[in-house]
DNA sequence: CGGATTTGTTTAATCGTTTCAACAAAATCC
DNA sequence: GGATTTTGTTGAAACGATTAAACAAATCCG
């Protein structure tokens, strides 16, 4: 690699100080900098083909215009989506970013913490695994300036911006219960994250609501390691028997992709057979044959806010936000009125 | 944010230098150094919960241990699938991403690279834009370590890992021939960049080798901005006429993602009414109603290929390595043996 | 005209590490 | 027992930038 070229190196082509290259180049001072001496450094910068230093610079001011983001997943398209947000919206304030993937898994979370850090990103935004919670509390305790995305845990107190899960899911059941459906069915991931609990909540909530009883085995929650074969174990579950679920709900675009997959496998109709509700919006939905009612989470909303937050909690420390979005509930005929169903069933 | 803890306050709580502490912690000369400072000085770290502060670390030893990676657009599935394989690549070689996506625009990645190389990182892996050329022969005329992915210049001898496109087309085509497909319309991406020349170019060398004679109004090709109308006209086209196309190709994951989007609205059976193959390998394939037959692109070899190339050349400057890789044709019903024409045909 | 002010530039310290060279004290050698 | 080597530790320069403070020269002002 060729030898970098530094301020040094253009003062002494110039044959002036590193200090008033340094002005000139960030544009201070000027009124106090000869014109002349001005453009003649600005040339030779060129010429040169100087670049900043970073590394330089942001030792000397302790800031690195960077911000750390950990996801789940990056190949999971709700992540690389959000990533994508995430990232413009940083550019736009002359931050980069630099991303890491968790796997759910809190010790490749503390680690990443721990590797930013290191790096001394200027902030992060974070979608914190099960188990992370003493985690993010130690952020807090050394005053880190982040902000959690998609997941939050209630019993801290710290910056967030996530969906109100809970009323997502709620309006998805309510939305099935109108249309006739009266056995519906919850594909989850097991987890103790408080997003998930929610949306169990919002289903349970509606039911009850609506004075349908719940039957404990409608509600089917997936071990996140093994996730095909028990979608499948549970879908199939759900579909036997002489009270076959009317309706399905997956809560989240993993299951959904995986519970879909496997619904076409089964060659069953949608909705005639089944209706079907899914969390998250994902591109691979509109290819499945019956446009698929879903949840959708406004991810543009939640990566601008996450960065806005960010930044601002960089700039003047203090103060804690908090932010819960509402989903949209998109209609399609994978949830049209129930009408088979009724006709034989009665 | 708490003021952070350095070598100095280590030293000073221990009562020893700053440069016995940086040897303790970075284990080095660990046979001059009494083991019962050494122990003290790791207690103390760990007690005051030191982290190294790679920025003045990195300033020292011009190393930063970060590669900077530039795709098309990390929400689009093969750029981040793509994106989370060198993570972890890098990361088992205990190096950090900062990415940035480009949206195939050379200004935006002239910036981008700009951006990474002010920020000191170690080499870049890079899928080009096109008309990104001559900053790629910029890159290698200072000596930059940088791999190109997916895409590359021929007239450039520059290290990359890239597809054989034009072999998967072809065989592809091949396939379609052999199943007794005539005619055979491709629609693909305006673009001057190679690869998709290639990918033109394995189609009409099929054809040709075949001896069916190529109709110019089978190869589509689609601008970029304005994709969705574009795609729906041009397959309206294909299957329009006395004559229409019997298969179809999309050459990447989102024309194949729009266009078999538009022929399940326009209710075609696949493979029956026609036959589709599609490049690239997507969760949102699975959805479709008939499984598709596609090109599948080793996405684990690339990426681990690339960075792997990458360090090596962070390490010893010199050596160009350019890794040409064999698509996978992953045959499914969308393709089966043309049976329905051939009865009405004849 | 001479002191005060303005103009244009430089000196030097600093950020938090690394690392070479120096050094005192202890151990070894002849 | 004095010279030499080994052991354990430290001083100081350096990485490439920023920036407060100093400074010399030019200009102003009464």
């Amino acid at each position: 690699m060729n030898k970098k070229v530094s301020l040094k190196d253009i003062a002494q082509r110039v044959g002036v100080s590193t200090t008033l290259v340094s002005y000139v180049l960030n544009n201070q001072k000027e009124n106090r900098i000869r014109k002349d001496v001005a453009q003649k450094i600005r040339d030779v910068a060129q010429e040169l083909n100087y670049r900043t230093n970073q590394i330089a610079k942001s030792l000397k001011t302790k800031k690195t215009f960077t911000l750390g983001l950990i996801v789940a997943d990056i190949a999971n398209p709700f992540s690389s989506s959000l990533a994508r947000i995430i990232e413009d919206e940083a550019d736009r304030h002359n931050y980069t970013v630099i991303f890491g993937s968790s796997d759910e898994n809190p010790q490749k979370s503390r680690k990443l913490i721990d590797t930013l850090l290191k790096r001394q990103v200027d902030g992060l935004i974070i979608a914190p695994p099960d188990g992370a919670a003493s985690q993010i509390a130690d952020l807090q305790r050394h005053h880190v300036p982040f902000v959690l995305i998609d997941r939050y845990f209630p019993d801290l107190k710290t910056s967030y911006v996530a969906l109100d899960n809970c009323a997502a899911v709620y309006a998805a059941v309510d939305h099935l219960i109108d249309r006739g459906y009266r056995r519906i069915g919850l594909v989850t991931l097991q987890s103790s994250l408080y997003h998930m609990n929610e949306r169990k909540r919002g289903y349970l909530a509606a039911l009850k609501d609506r004075n349908l009883t719940f039957h404990k085995h409608w509600l089917k929650e997936i071990s996140p390691d093994i996730l095909k074969p028990e979608i499948e174990r549970a879908t199939d579950d759900l579909l036997a028997g002489p009270q076959p679920v009317e309706a399905l709900l997956f809560t989240n675009n993993t299951v959904a992709l995986h519970g879909l997959k496997y619904l076409q496998s089964l060659r069953l109709r949608i909705p005639d057979d089944l209706a079907i509700v899914c969390f998250d919006e994902t591109d691979a939905l509109d290819l499945f044959y019956t446009p698929i009612t879903h949840i959708r989470q406004p991810l543009r909303e939640i990566g601008q806010q996450a960065t806005r937050i960010l930044l601002e909690t960089i700039d003047k420390t203090n103060k804690i936000t908090q932010v819960n979005l509402q989903a949209e509930l998109v209609v399609r005929e994978s949830t049209s009125q129930m009408v088979s169903k009724l006709v034989h069933g009665r």
